[in-house]
DNA sequence: GATCACTGTGGTAACGATGCCACATTCGAT
DNA sequence: ATCGAATGTGGCATCGTTACCACAGTGATC
């Protein structure tokens, strides 16, 4: 029954007495900044939150002795009033991987700037750990996540929440979020070109799946640069591996064994690639003079290399901040507007690792090597 | 005086009735969780926690029921309730630099599977912007802090607060807090040595920093290398840079046009070692005919290049490991220990940029090159 | 049969910030 | 003189969780 505090009835007088030697320092609330500038906490809230009235004054006042004493507002404390936070979720494949690096990056630069913090979760690109993910992004309330998604259901899951959720590089089939996408067709298309113009027929292609909008893009732009250039399409030179380097390695091994025909090779992306580029090294290929090497997405080390690698740049830092902007505008825009996708065109960075067909390179009567193969130069 | 809620004095019949509807699907606290367990909220607190007693049937219950409803706890009213929270700041200089990326990843790692989660700034190594990161991570309330250090400020700041801190890569001076080191001497001294085995004997050092114990350390066991080989300390081959690796490439340009005798260059980080290398690849130089290049920090695209770069490998992920590690301890020990710091012992990695120097490459008289230092295959 | 320890449960008051409401005060317009 | 709007301010309940306390049983012990 009796509510009072029983350090003293009226309130003022209630000095921190015992409490404040137990523990450590305590940190000044608004209650002590209150106190300190000689006001109420509701007027120091309006105050360092510019909601409602407060003379000017005292606005000044209460300003400066925050900033004397210290006083930094409690996050969890409005979190739990606001019942949103200033948290953004960023859930990632493969932090070290340059590309989700990157990534990270720049959404991270971008929403420091508009006072957001980040919360990154790897997630191995493991579907389990997305879900676990996907929990600790909803117990502290984030506002907004931005997933590069594994499986779908994570997404799901913070979008069923009300969480604002951006999905960076690929998406979900059947589930409308914001979104940030690569060009991944144009890029693939232009790279495959450039290869086409070169001179080769024989390109082929490493992949590691199909069923993203990644893999099927870079797939479908390879596809038709070769339409375009009406070259025959043949499916034996899409290859097919793990994400994994070294299986690339093995995949690229197992090719070149198949068909020493192959003149090119396009890495779809910069795992691939690096697996790729170690096999032609240890095969003592030399690149571009035996086999041209191409790949999508721009690493640093296709830059410190020699020759170079030309590749498809895919302006990561760019695609990240981009995400970051989508989530500022979600979380500010008083209007709800529909799901928006937008897209980062890539660009061809041409660099020495591609150079036309070295004449022709029959080793037997295999290959569909047709007569004017040799040396085209199309278009 | 009437602090009894207006919609019923008992407490049981206080259905969520008008709310519910209003704004989304609300999410179930832990009254929902205990009212749908047939029990109370103190109750289901304790099934969920294990603390305190529960019947086992209970607490069966409880966990079902919660599975059902998906009920996830708030993590903010939890901070706020017990003033710390799950979430550990992670506070580096550059996110895009592969060390800070792979440091950030072993920790992100390790400390996601002990149950807390990750708040990443990147400050770019700017004082500023580090001290802004430990202003977020109070106002979360982070329970622990790691942090590769720019100024001190911050680490202060977070310490005066109670933060559990461990300081990464590198220590401020005066500060004691947990952290964990790389033996930066005895890598810098490894590497030199195996320099000085070869038979180099004009060996430069380009650094951009000796006031961190990291570039103090690299410099110094530079230097006890030399000494112990018993070969001068040309002070002038200790080359300054900044940063940057163009400025780091601008700066080798400068000594080996100042410095033809020249025949090995050890670049004390990963980003001058780029720098370096670009400087040499467009000076035509090749390496290691010419000159030898080792460098401290490996890094991916060292081992892509040919010749691969010998360098330190500082195992980053150990190191982040390492420092997450500390964090748990700290934070579940009940016995607050006295400030631990653990040390990483790096290792060398040899691969193709380093072999015997090539003769004597006297172009004038300058420089001490005393007799003998030819072929001296010393020890 | 009283006392005690132990098990198990529910009520309640915080944690710190904030927005609503009630209440003052001032000024201008009627 | 009176009303109303505009400007300020403080009180209070609330967000969801948990630690503390009070209390109710149940056995065991003297």
């Amino acid at each position: 029954m009796a509510r009072i505090p029983e350090d003293g009835g009226g309130g003022s007088p209630r000095e921190a007495g015992p409490r404040q030697r137990k523990r450590q320092r305590q940190r000044p609330t608004i209650q002590d900044l209150a106190r300190a500038a000689g006001i109420s906490p509701s007027t120091a809230s309006r105050a360092l939150s510019g909601n409602g009235y407060v003379a000017a004054e005292v606005r000044a006042r209460v300003l400066a002795v925050a900033e004397q004493i210290g006083y930094v507002p409690d996050g969890n404390a409005r979190a739990l009033r606001n019942r949103t936070s200033r948290a953004v979720g960023v859930l990632i494949s493969d932090i070290r991987n340059p590309f989700y690096a990157n990534l990270a990056a720049g959404i991270e630069e971008q929403l420091r700037a508009a006072g957001y913090h980040v919360i990154v979760v790897n997630n191995d690109g493991q579907a389990e750990a997305e879900v676990e993910g996907a929990r600790t992004f909803l117990a502290v309330r984030v506002s907004a996540a931005i997933v590069t998604p594994v499986s779908g259901q994570a997404v799901r899951m913070l979008m069923d929440d009300g969480v604002a959720v951006v999905q960076a590089d690929r998406m979900v089939d059947g589930l409308t979020s914001d979104g940030v996408l690569v060009d991944n067709v144009q890029g693939a298309q232009e790279i495959t070109s450039h290869l086409v113009d070169l001179g080769h027929t024989n390109i082929a292609l490493l992949i590691d799946e199909t069923d993203w909008t990644t893999g099927a893009g870079r797939l479908a732009g390879f596809r038709a640069a070769l339409r375009a250039a009406r070259l025959p399409m043949d499916p034996t030179l899409v290859v097919p591996t793990r994400f994994q380097p070294d299986a690339a390695r093995d995949a690229v091994n197992a090719l070149l064994d198949r068909r020493p025909d192959v003149t090119a090779l396009f890495a779809a992306n910069n795992m691939l690639a690096e697996g790729a580029f170690q096999a032609l090294q240890r095969r003592g290929l030399r690149v571009p003079d035996d086999l041209s090497l191409v790949a999508f997405d721009d690493v640093p080390w296709m830059s410190m290399v020699s020759p170079g690698i030309t590749t498809v740049d895919q302006h990561t830092d760019d695609l990240g901040r981009t995400c970051a902007q989508l989530v500022i505008d979600r979380l500010g825009g008083s209007a709800p507007t529909l799901a928006t996708v937008r897209h980062i065109e890539p660009s061809v960075v041409i660099r020495g690792s591609t150079a036309a067909p070295r004449g022709v390179r029959i080793r037997g009567a295999d290959s569909g090597l047709r007569p004017g193969a040799t040396a085209p130069s199309p278009r």
